[in-house]
Order: C-alpha cells, then sequence, then structure tokens
DNA sequence: CTAGCATACTAAAAGCCTTTAGTAAACTAT
DNA sequence: ATAGTTTACTAAAGGCTTTTAGTATGCTAG
C-alpha cells in the first residue's frame, strides 16, 4: 500500500493535480468550492504533500543543521550543547523550521553533510579553511561558523582569549605558584588550526596570565580528551595519580570543572580551602553544583540564537551577510574560589 | 549558477547519468576505470547526490525524528533532554543517520510532522490514541511512543507510578505530616488522557503512597508550568508565599527539584535538616547539586536507544515489531535526604 | 455585438535522482 | 562456427511536487 500521492487525491476529488496543489499553496487562485472539496478529499485519504518532493523542487526543506564535529552522544554528554541548541531553536521556533543534528558519518563529515537534507548549516567548532567545512564552499550550502576563525563566512564567537587570561589573572594575583590546567582535545585537531580551536585560544589567554605573574607553565595542560564530566574526573586522577598537588586548578570547560570537583571530593579535598577551581562557559549547571562554580560565561544561547539568524538571513537573502560577530565574556565568581 | 547535477557530471565524463549513479550507488557493475573517471570529474565539479532526489525517490531520507510536545528551545530547558538524545543518538552514530528535532509548526504538531523530511518518529509524551499522533498512522510514518500509552506500536516506558509510590513511601515512613508535591504540566495535557501522560502517572504513585500512610493530600500538587529550574523555584516560591511549609518536597522532576533546591536555598532554609527533596529521573546534574539530590532514576540514555533501536526496526522491517518495554526504575538516595 | 479582461482551471515541463529493462560487445563452451 | 553467457553500459520510466504558460468560460465596457 503505498502512500497518498497528489494524483490520488486529484482523481478522487475530479479536478488536476495543479488544483490539488493550489489548495495546499496558494488556494486564493481557487473557487473556494474547489478547496473545499479537495481538502475534504485529502482530509479522508491522509494526504499531504510528500516533503522530499517539495523539498527537491523548492530546494528549500525548512531544515536548519547543526554541524557537530563529534558522534551525537558524545557531543550532548557536554553540557554545553542544551543551552546552545535552545538558543538555535528559539529561532526554529519561530519560523517554523526544524532543527537536524548531523556528525560525522563512517568518520567522514562530508559524507554526513551531503546526506543531509537541510537548508544550511551551523558548523560547530571548525574555521573556514577547514577542510570539512570546504564541501559546503563547493556545493553552495549557507553556512554560518561557530567558534571558528572566518573571513568570508558569518560568524559567531566569544572572546576565549580574553575570558580564560581573565580568570587565569584573577587566580593568579592570589599567590598561586602551582596551577593545574585541565583542557579538552579538539575532536578535529588532528587538522584544525592550532590558533583558531577554542582549547588553544583559551589555553593562551592562560599562558598570558602565568607569564604575566610569573607562574611557571610546567606540565600544563593536562588533555581530559573528551569535553565531559567523566573527561574532567579522568584528567584530575591522572594528575593527582602522577604526585601533581596544585592549590588551583583552571579548566577550559565547565563540563571538566565538574568532573574536577567531583573527583576532588571523592578524595576529600575542600573546595575553596584547600583547592580553586574555575570553569569556563557558565552553562546552567554551574550554579547547581557543590560548590557553585565559578566560572567565565559565555552567552551560550544568544550565540545559538545568532547563528540561526545569521544563517536564515543568508538562506532569504542568498547572499552571505559576512558578518562576524564576537560575543564578550564575562567573569562570574562562585563558590569555588576565595 | 545552479548545483551541479547528475547530468552535467555525465557529460563531463562521457558517460550516461545512470554510469554516474552507478558510480555513487553500485560501483560493482562498473568498470573500475569508469567509476575512477567518473569519481574524478565529479570530485572537480565538487558534485554529491541531491539529498531530496535520493530520499524521494527511495523514500529513505536516513534521518530520525524526534517529535517533541513543546517548542524546541522549551524542550531542552529539561536536562531531560541531552541524555536522551544521546541514547537516540548512540543508535544514529552507529547506523550513519541524522537526528532531527521535530516541534510543533505554527501551533500545529500535524503541519511539522508533515514538513519534515524524516524516515520515521520517536513521539515523545503522547499516547498512540492522541489526536496529535493520528496524521503518522494515516501517513503510515513507522513511529514509537516514548512515555505515553500503546498497544499496537512499538513502545518504551518506565516505572513512572511504582517509581514514584516507593520514592514517597520511603518519605512518608519518616513521618512528615505535610508534604508538597511539585509538578509539571504536559503540554499536551489539554488533549492528552490525564492516566497516560507521565506527570498524572508519578502523581498517582504519590497518592498511593499518601492514602497508605495516611496523610492528607490537600493543596497538592502545586503546578510548575514548564518543566525547568525556572519553573521549580517559581513553584516553590509560590507555595511559600502562600504561607505553606512543608517539611518534605516530592518533585515530578529532577529539573524542578533544583529549582525548589535553588529557591529553598534563598530563603535560607537547610537542606536536608529544615526540608526533604526527592527528584525525579536522575538526570546526570543530580549528582552535582548542592546537595546531591535524592531521586528516582530512570534509565535514560538507555530509553532513548531503544526507542531509537525499535524505530529503525520498524524501519528496515517496515512491520512495527510492536514491542512494547517497560524499563524499571530504582531509588537513588543521595544528601536531601536523611 | 465584439474586444478585452478576469476567473477558474489544466497540461506540461522542471526539479534530480534511481532503477528496470535492454543493447552491444566480448568472451566461453560446444 | 554457433549458441549462450557475462560484462559494461545506456535509454527511459518512475518518484511527487510546483510552477509556468496557456485554455475555456463568463463577464464588462464601449
Amino acid at each position: 500500500m503505498p502512500r497518498v500521492t497528489i494524483a490520488e487525491v486529484a482523481r478522487m476529488a475530479g479536478v488536476s493535480p495543479t488544483a490539488v496543489s493550489f489548495t495546499f499553496n496558494r488556494p486564493s487562485e481557487l473557487s473556494s468550492d474547489t478547496v473545499r472539496k479537495v481538502l475534504a478529499v485529502a482530509e479522508e485519504l491522509g494526504y499531504a504533500p510528500n516533503p522530499h518532493a517539495k523539498a527537491l523542487h523548492s530546494s528549500r526543506a525548512g531544515v536548519l543543521g547543526i554541524l557537530a564535529p563529534e558522534a551525537i552522544s558524545d557531543a550532548f554528554a557536554n553540557p554545553f550543547y542544551a543551552p546552545f541548541v535552545r538558543g538555535v531553536g528559539s529561532v526554529c521556533d519561530e519560523m517554523n523550521l526544524s532543527l537536524m543534528v548531523v556528525s560525522p558519518h563512517e568518520g567522514s563529515l562530508e559524507k554526513g553533510i551531503t546526506k543531509a537534507p537541510v537548508d544550511g548549516f551551523i558548523v560547530l567548532g571548525a574555521s573556514e579553511n577547514h577542510p570539512d567545512v570546504s564541501p559546503l564552499y563547493r556545493r553552495r550550502v549557507p553556512f554560518v561558523i561557530v567558534d571558528g576563525e572566518a573571513n568570508n563566512a558569518p560568524s559567531v564567537n566569544i572572546e576565549d582569549e580574553g575570558g580564560a587570561y581573565d580568570a587565569a589573572a584573577r587566580l593568579l594575583a592570589r599567590g598561586h605558584t602551582d596551577v593545574l590546567v585541565v583542557s579538552f582535545l579538539n575532536p578535529r585537531s588532528h587538522l584544525e588550526d592550532p590558533y583558531h580551536d577554542i582549547a588553544s585560544r583559551r589555553q593562551k589567554g592562560y599562558m598570558r596570565a602565568f607569564a604575566e605573574h610569573g607562574v611557571e607553565w610546567g606540565e600544563n595542560p593536562s588533555e581530559a580528551g573528551q569535553c565531559s564530566i567523566e573527561g574532567g574526573e579522568r584528567a584530575f586522577e591522572e594528575a593527582w595519580s602522577v604526585g601533581r598537588r596544585p592549590t588551583a586548578i583552571l579548566c577550559a570547560a565547565d563540563a571538566l570543572a565538574f568532573g574536577v570537583l567531583l573527583a576532588a571530593e571523592k578524595r576529600g579535598i575542600h573546595i575553596p580551602e584547600d583547592l580553586e577551581v574555575v570553569g569556563f562557559d557558565d552553562v546552567p549547571e554551574a550554579r547547581l553544583s557543590r560548590p557553585a562554580l565559578s566560572t567565565v560565561r559565555q552567552p551560550i544561547r544568544e550565540k545559538g540564537r545568532l547563528a540561526a539568524e545569521l544563517l536564515t538571513a543568508a538562506l532569504d537573502g542568498g547572499e552571505h551577510p559576512r558578518q562576524n560577530i564576537t560575543l564578550p565574556t564575562e567573569w562570574v565568581p562562585r563558590t569555588t574560589t576565595r
């Protein structure tokens, strides 16, 4: 039993397929009698235009894609994603679009891209000139870069380096001499220009503060691998097990800081008395954690929202508006610092 | 400048469109020389099969849809979504599918459904016989029900009532006589059979425990509206402002409990000494909260994963395997209870 | 009474791909 | 040398819709 098609509805209603199409798309061209009749038949048969055929013709699927650099199940382990999706989603909600998450297929992001029925992409964590992005250029799929370098495409970034510098400087001003930096690996780092991915940007900020305060960078950073709570726990445990005993920890993401907090508690370490901990992002959970996480706030939802707005603008205008936005960060002191 | 089509590649490579199609889909039918030549031309021109055309023909888009009962930006305010998406995503990752989130368009879920280029839906929080679901039946779009009643379609549920009863009974056993219940409103509740949506199921469990312990149900529940941290804060504030002074609070979702915790702290209330708090779900944040949330665990990722597996099975088999799974819940005592 | 114009509708093309059925050439077996 | 098979490829149909260009009807205006 195949799907009901426009032809069947047309036949049953005694009109042409065109009339059925008009009923749904431009009812003003038809007499109201005809519209009523067609709608009745469509309702009875359970007909609705095939979205694929529609998209094929109009090359508008009504879908915004988020291009994630990692597997979906890994991505949403990072608490950054939920508020970001909320931001993108708020635009989708208003414009009646759907939201699609695309990740590498068989290890190849290009395959994921070419198979995805979307109108445009929000590219997360890759620069414009990244190999993974070039298929988008060549296929003329509109896109917006988020957390990556861009000169020709629109982009949304935050003050990664400045925010990190500020947090580190405040910490070091309290006289710490052994500070552990816990960082994560960009899933695309083997290809990425190291100065453009956000982990590197933040690290650069930390290093500048270290240098200014005459604190040795030393063995830093401890690599957590994936940006998740578990990653933070592992990084802490690893550093501790090789005898590292810092008096403060700078985490390049809140997710890592949560892991550090959990692991430190397990070791009976008092925070912030014995150990100060600082995060980055200010995800919604930061104010819930125990103790509440001092961190660098970036406006995550705003970022998602702006990215979606730039994308829809590019979609409508046909032209990339080439707008490169950098959002400010803000120091948020809570109770993991003194 | 239009997109590169199969015809153009064929012309440039000096072969038929069929040969180009075979190059991508059934290369074994072609000599390796031809495949190489076509691939070279395709690469040069930046060609990839148009996903809409492909989906139109094969009626396989390679996309799993999650049908959310609420706006995307509201949905992801509930910390339940991230782990659920991780579960669904793990199947997508393995099978090279993308994941789409569909919410009501112009207030109508049916519009969202008919416009979405997906192969099947995971329906969240609606029963099989819900009006929003009937378009799926009629269009013969495969779907799986999650957190809703189903007899003909496959479904995944948890022991909502049993888990809630257990949590409430443990609490009441400690002699509380004034217990506030904070619940949320199902976004579809105006249409939903009240005994099938999860808030009602959980409430039923609470009520049973109240009755067994001879505790009055009274003014309960306090409605938080949206299932979010902010909703929990509001519900707490509202109850407090009308003079309610319970010694324990049962929250129908962890998100609400987090809000309660935050609001209680603001009022200087000590937890668990002055007030015990219990959640439901055991979202990842529960072990981070301050104090750590005692709650009823449901295997959220597992639930998402199973739903996706049932859906892909239905997609492949053509037939609904009609499997109705109910997962167990588990009491997780942490430090918001004594 | 005829030219001109809305109105209501339709035929056919376009959009891009996959697949079925089929052809031509080269090879194998007898 | 002939029939049969395999290999490598193509023409054309099919999938479903939207849109453009056009037809038939009835109406208005001069």
